[in-house]
DNA sequence: GTGGTCTAGACCACG
DNA sequence: GTGGTCTAGACCACC
């Protein structure tokens, strides 16, 4: 289900922190129900339960799920769906293109490359 | 000139190289005139000469620049390494907006807003 | 089982990162298995941690070796980057060879040669 | 004539060294005649007098070039032509054939190139 | 003066 | 524990 990338540059806790957020936007992990446990995660993925710690505390500050003590972490209901995952997919855009700035790909070939991919992409 | 930013995740050798790569390729920098010195660069932005040798060693690397020894580092021709880099660089955006795609966002939000982080960035 | 040689006009950086690629290259260091820690192999070779961290630096962007942050380094799976070195390799050796050919050196002692240096610099 | 390149790790002085040492054993300058003069040949390649005047050392220092005070620097009458310039040539082979090596190249390949080449060249 | 290499020692993030 | 980054200071070859 999850995949870590080794290579990136983020860390894992990172990594793992925002699939899960992507699987809860999509209602895959519902409103309400448990998260895999720490150390359940630990082991499917095979990492130290510390990072999936590190991951979960992270969705927490972000308000993605609430800890029950005792009992486990919980998928929080959830606010503003849509623009939590179109702020990031921007936010990501943006990290993409800054590479084309630095490479010098002018913003007429961008644009015109996006609107190829997209109508090939959709149709 | 060059603004460096002790908060942004990649390394200061990083940032300082991505910098000159852009003024490079916008022929601030010309091809074969002499890159500032790594003294006087270190100096300049008061950190490490390490640091900046680092930054250096990256561009040589990246077939940027070509290091005369005795005298100096100077900007390389341009050559095809440029389209090798485009080439990523459009790979990679396929990948980024078939994301886009999927949750749905149209096309014109996305060259509107492709416009919008290129003004930003470029000013 | 690596020896520096300080009279080399290689660096050092360089000439372990070479040796290592040629332990990789024989599969000595197998694919996916951990390198020497960086901290080891300084101590090992009694050099400063820097100049291995600069070797295991140039693997890494030649493609040999790929980190994980807080584990260690590792050896890449073998890949096409190798193709492409060859083919630089032979275009070398073709250049190498046509100066052999033009002050008339025989073909056969260009092989026989060619197998005396093999043997010596792979024992 | 003679054409520096900067890429290489060699010195220039000894680059031109090398040039001027092949030109010797080519019989293009001449035994007994005047090299070109220091101040003259810094002008033509427009680099530095005292890197010449390095070059020149070194050739005299391996006895191919003798200096007259006052006048200038001649060319030695020769001994060993053909072996001097395949020694050069094996030397080069075996810095070639290191990096051969050093990408894991088996030898039967190399065999099996070099006999290519040299008959595609020789033909 | 230039770039390049190396050491020593420190700090950080990550697992 | 691991790798990665940075500083400070030194030395070298080269021009």
């Amino acid at each position: 289900m999850i995949v870590l990338d080794y290579q990136d540059r983020r860390p894992i806790y990172e990594q793992i922190a925002e699939k899960l957020q992507v699987l809860i936007n999509k209602d895959i992990l519902e409103v309400n129900t448990q998260m895999p446990s720490v150390r359940k995660l630990a082991m499917d993925l095979s990492i130290n339960p510390n990072t999936i710690q590190r991951a979960y505390a992270l969705l927490e500050s972000k308000g993605y799920i609430y800890p029950i003590k005792g009992r486990g972490n919980f998928v929080s209901p959830k606010k503003d769906f849509i623009n939590e995952e179109k702020e990031q997919f921007f936010k990501n855009l943006k990290a993409q293109l800054q590479q084309g700035i630095d490479i010098g790909i002018p913003l007429s070939e961008v644009l015109a490359r996006t609107e190829r991919i997209y109508k090939e992409e959709t149709s």
